[in-house]
DNA sequence: GTTACTTTGTGAAAGAATTGACAAGTGTAA
DNA sequence: TTACACTTGTCAATTCTTTCACAAAGTAAC
């Protein structure tokens, strides 16, 4: 690879993919650095540095043309490449990930839901049923897994992340609320809502000086 | 105010309030900026640099006492400060969001939820009666509000957040994937779990590289 | 009490991220 | 075809964040 891009730069990446979506939604062909800056409220020269460490997109006199830049935005994403992702922890949460990775037009696709809670087997969510954890090594040696979507309570993450881990997948979107500790060369994406939520206090808090 | 805290700073708080936590869990009484560094992968440097922001908790050649540390912690992100939330939207992740408020034990109590969906009426969330999204202003007339954790969709939630700010509610949980145009003195605290899931998408690409 | 060790708080240095500024193209209209 | 306005890509300047390094102050053992 040539140059590592900085976190900061990918995590703004999805917010002009989102912005560049509902432009192309409205028909809008061009855009300029500088509109789009007034509308995302960030300089015009960020998004030029930023869409800069992927190339050059844009020309100059005319700007960004709308489904071009939304296209490749899109590939940078990996958006184009299918990723098979199993939920692990069929609560509340586990639900509404299960139902958002479902619904939204993304390239991720539920082939597999487990939860410790005997009840809860053979239980639709979405259109896999309900397996019990202890049947994953079993699963994970038929199905190629790409993501595991950690919505389980904190105690049991890390040793199940552990297991996964060790039959082979690669990468968390973590809602427990614990840092996974793992081995280089695996990912973990933290949502931690209750860190979220005490960030907000604070700001909340800092209303009343 | 003395001096602006950065965000960056307040970020990391509460994970240094989770680790805290556990310790003062284990029944440890007392840690060093280094053996703290060690656990949650951070400099020490940092930790004090972090803290300091807000004073002296630690004492010379001794280190932090750790009760006392995760108590001035949560002070400052106001933990201490009870604040009462409305929930709007409640489809599988306003239920998420419903039921993890009234788990953790933090200072926020969910007193009401509101959707458009009028099947939803009277159906509880919790121990609170879901009410119709138009009952909102009275509702706000008789109601202490200091958080609207939002829950729906995209293409009403801008509407509703202004609605909500016009009847005087200044602080917002967003998980709508849009980014509120808010006036100066409002505070929202975004969770754009399409951004997240993309962030991860970018990052599980890389590793084939 | 003395000595050796530990550890904080903090100013300064280093590093990263953001913003500014402008040369070099490109579109547009006459 | 020309002149003018616009806009990118990029280098440099600035600002923000993190790390380093150490004096000052404490602990702990004898």
């Amino acid at each position: 690879m040539e140059k590592e891009i900085s976190q900061a730069v990918i995590r703004r990446l999805p917010r002009y993919y989102r912005y560049l979506g509902d432009l192309l939604h409205a028909g809008v062909e061009r855009i300029s650095s500088n509109e789009l800056s007034a509308k995302m409220h960030v300089t015009a020269s960020q998004i030029r540095q930023d869409l800069n460490n992927f190339g050059g997109f844009g020309q100059q006199g005319y700007g960004y043309n709308v489904p071009y830049l939304y296209e490749e935005i899109g590939k940078i994403l990996g958006l184009n490449q299918k990723h098979n992702v199993i939920v692990i922890g069929v609560g509340n949460l586990g639900h509404a990930i299960a139902n958002y990775i479902s619904f939204e037009r993304l390239s991720f696709t539920m082939i597999g839901a487990f939860d410790v809670n005997p009840d809860l087997k053979g239980k639709k969510l979405g259109n896999v049923e309900v397996q019990m954890i202890d049947e994953i090594p079993e699963f994970l040696a038929s199905h190629n897994v790409d993501l595991a979507a950690l919505t389980l309570p904190r105690e049991s993450a890390e040793a199940v992340a552990q297991k996964l881990i060790a039959h082979g997948v690669k990468a968390f979107w973590n809602f427990a609320h614990v840092d996974l500790d793992v081995p280089e060369g695996i990912v973990v994406q933290n949502v931690h809502l209750s860190d979220s939520l005490m960030q907000l206090s604070y700001n909340i808090n800092q209303l009343k000086d």
